[in-house]
DNA sequence: TGCGATTAAATCGTGCACGATTTATTTAAC
DNA sequence: GTTAAATAAATCGTGCACGATTTAATCGCA
């Protein structure tokens, strides 16, 4: 057998958090091939998928949906900008927002990209029950870090 | 309620490949207030707790326990080099090979570290049971994904 | 014994993440 | 209407990840 990504190393083998970080590293991988067709990076895929879905966005509103915020995104959003995907422009009303608009070149994408679920479903030879299960597994495991998180920087809850 | 964690976005929430994305970023953020007190990274504190199971490891040997490679890792052992928590030598025998070695300082912080286990079980909340089951469930995940990166650039299969 | 192939680290360049700070704009209170 | 507080992006510095390449040591084999 090739492939020992299980028991790794006993020392890490029971650690949920290293499944996961290790697991995030895998699909960066498995994106990578995939998305380096369309000229996209997975976290670049990710604010397309999002801009697909609902066009003209703040990068606010990018920053709630992908948890990140302008440091992150501002970078990644000046690079697809570069590529000709989006542009970026401050709101008329408010201009302390700037708006994230996809260019025809990033509305087209959406077509060679339709392809890309169904190579990770392929990949994952999961059922759609086992999907959704993984799903809200991984997700429970997230809201509880996250409250953890906050209420260990401000132990007297919401203020 | 303060955190929608889940169903941050319709076009997101179906995305296996996002919950891990997002959930290995909550992990991180969870470790960080842990980790700043004993002066490590996440990825630090993964490469220190190999080394206090098992200490004098080669880079290699590091990098197949973590799915890394020199190129990540040399520059992160310089770090805790140079934080007095290991030594890096050229073996003896076959110059070509790094050994990295604990520091007294670095065995010296297991102690410190080992609180940091319960702080991830209590945050997680969940039974030895639950927890096993979700480790298996990813790392499930992460094999299938890393089968289906090489048969994808290696359609031959092994050589 | 010599020399090409292999192996182990290191180096280089790019792109995230993220804490902290800065800049610019809007709002809200007076 | 002025100005202090709040808000939205951008900027800056550090530390991973990782493909690609380079450097150096060892191995294999005629």
């Amino acid at each position: 057998m090739k492939h020992e990504v299980t028991a790794a190393d006993t020392a890490l083998e029971n650690l949920l958090c290293f499944a996961i970080y290790a697991t995030e590293h895998s699909f960066n991988q498995f994106y990578r091939t995939l998305l380096g067709d369309l000229g996209l990076t997975y976290p670049q895929y990710l604010v397309m998928t999002l801009l697909w879905d609902r066009d003209d966005r703040t990068v606010l509103e990018l920053g709630k949906a992908l948890d990140l915020k302008s440091n992150t995104l501002t970078p990644l959003l000046k690079r697809l900008e570069a590529s000709a995907l989006l542009s970026r422009r401050r709101d008329r009303i408010d201009e302390r927002q700037v708006r994230v608009r996809l260019t025809p070149a990033g509305k087209a994408l959406k077509r060679k990209a339709a392809q890309v679920p169904a190579c990770v479903t392929d990949a994952l030879d999961m059922s759609p029950k086992e999907l959704k299960s993984a799903i809200d597994t991984v997700n429970k495991i997230r809201k509880r870090l996250k409250d953890a998180t906050t209420t260990a920087e401000n132990p007297a809850g919401s203020v």
